[in-house]
DNA sequence: AGAAATACCCGTACGC
DNA sequence: TGCGTACGGGTATTTC
C-alpha cells in the first residue's frame, strides 16, 4: 500500500526555495502528466516566467508564476525533487523544469497518476473544492450542513473533495472510528451532535498525522511515523484498542474500509 | 441531478 | 524459482 499524499506530506514537498527563480527550460518525459494545456502551449507559455510564491490548496501544490499558475497534484506516488541542473534523468521522472540554469525541479511519479496544470485561471482547477478541515473558519455546523445535504454513505462522502478537501482513505477510516460512525451510515441520518463529534475527530486525526510527519505505509514515502498510531487502517482481524473486537475490512465505494463492528454501529 | 461505478497506473506480495 | 495476478491509492470521467 502506498503512502497517502495528505496535507502534511504535500507541505514537505512544496520546495519553497524555488521562489525567485525563473524557468529557463522544460522537459516533458510523459505526455499525460500535463492535464492542461497542450505541450506546445505549455512550453511556449512557461518559459521565462518567474516563480512568485508556492502555496497549497487541499492536496494541490499551487505555484504562482509571473503570468500563470502552475498547479501540481502528486496523487499517490508523486514527488517533487530539487536537483542540480546537470543531474541525470531518473526513472519515473515525468516533468523537468530548469530554473535559472542552475537547478532543476523534477516531478517524479512512479504510478503516473500525478497531474500538472498551467493556467491563468487557477479557479478552474481549484474552484469547486470543499473547505480545508483544519481552517479555523471551518465549523462543526459547516460540516453538518454539508453532509446532511447529501444522501450518501458517509465514507465516500468524506472522500469527495468537493464536500471537504484533504481527507484520503486512511484518515477517513481513522476519523470515522474515532467518531464511532459506521462507514456505511447514510449521511442525511447523522445528527447534529454526531456531526460535531465527527468534526472534532477529523481535525484530531489530521493534527495527529501532521505531528507524526504523515503516514508511511510502504516503500514510497518513508518520513512519517503515524502508521504506528493507526487504530483501524491496516489492522484487519486485529483487536480494537477500545473494545477488543477484531477490526473488519470491507469494500465501500471501491475502497478498502476498516472499522470496528462494535464501536461503529450503523 | 445526484450517486455510483469505472478508468487510469505499476511495484510489490502472494499463490501455484 | 518463475510466472501470473490481485492489490492500493485520488480524482476525472462515464454510467446508472
Amino acid at each position: 500500500m502506498p503512502e497517502l499524499p495528505e496535507v502534511e506530506t504535500i507541505v514537505r514537498r512544496m520546495r519553497p526555495e524555488i521562489v525567485g527563480t525563473t524557468i529557463s527550460g522544460v522537459d516533458l518525459r510523459w505526455e499525460r502528466t500535463l492535464a492542461t494545456p497542450n505541450w506546445v502551449t505549455f512550453h511556449k507559455n512557461i518559459l521565462g516566467q518567474k516563480v512568485d510564491a508556492v502555496n497549497r490548496r487541499a492536496k494541490y501544490i499551487v505555484i504562482q508564476l509571473s503570468a500563470d499558475t502552475l498547479i501540481i497534484h502528486l496523487r499517490m506516488s508523486g514527488d517533487i525533487l530539487f536537483r542540480p541542473v546537470d543531474a541525470p534523468v531518473e526513472k519515473h521522472d515525468r516533468l523537468l523544469l530548469n530554473l535559472d540554469d542552475k537547478k532543476t525541479l523534477a516531478f517524479n511519479d512512479m504510478r503516473k497518476f500525478g497531474r500538472v496544470w498551467l493556467t491563468p485561471t487557477p479557479n478552474d482547477v481549484l474552484g469547486k473544492l470543499g473547505p480545508e478541515p483544519l481552517d479555523a473558519a471551518f465549523t462543526a455546523d459547516d460540516l453538518f450542513k454539508r453532509i446532511s445535504a447529501h444522501k450518501r454513505q458517509i465514507k465516500p462522502l468524506l472522500l469527495d473533495q468537493h464536500v471537504i478537501a484533504g481527507l484520503g482513505n486512511i484518515y477517513t477510516d481513522e476519523a470515522l472510528h474515532l467518531a464511532g460512525l459506521h462507514p456505511l451510515t447514510k449521511s442525511d441520518t447523522i445528527k447534529r451532535s454526531q456531526a460535531e463529534i465527527l468534526w472534532r475527530s477529523i481535525r484530531q486525526v489530521l493534527n495527529e498525522g501532521i505531528q507524526r510527519n504523515g503516514t508511511s505505509i510502504d516503500w514510497i514515502y518513508r518520513g512519517g511515523q503515524y502508521q504506528d498510531y493507526l487504530h483501524v487502517y491496516g489492522r484487519t482481524d486485529e483487536p480494537c484498542f477500545h473494545c477488543g473486537t477484531p477490526i473488519q475490512k470491507i469494500v465501500v465505494g471501491q475502497r478498502g474500509t476498516h472499522f470496528c463492528p462494535k464501536c461503529q454501529k450503523v
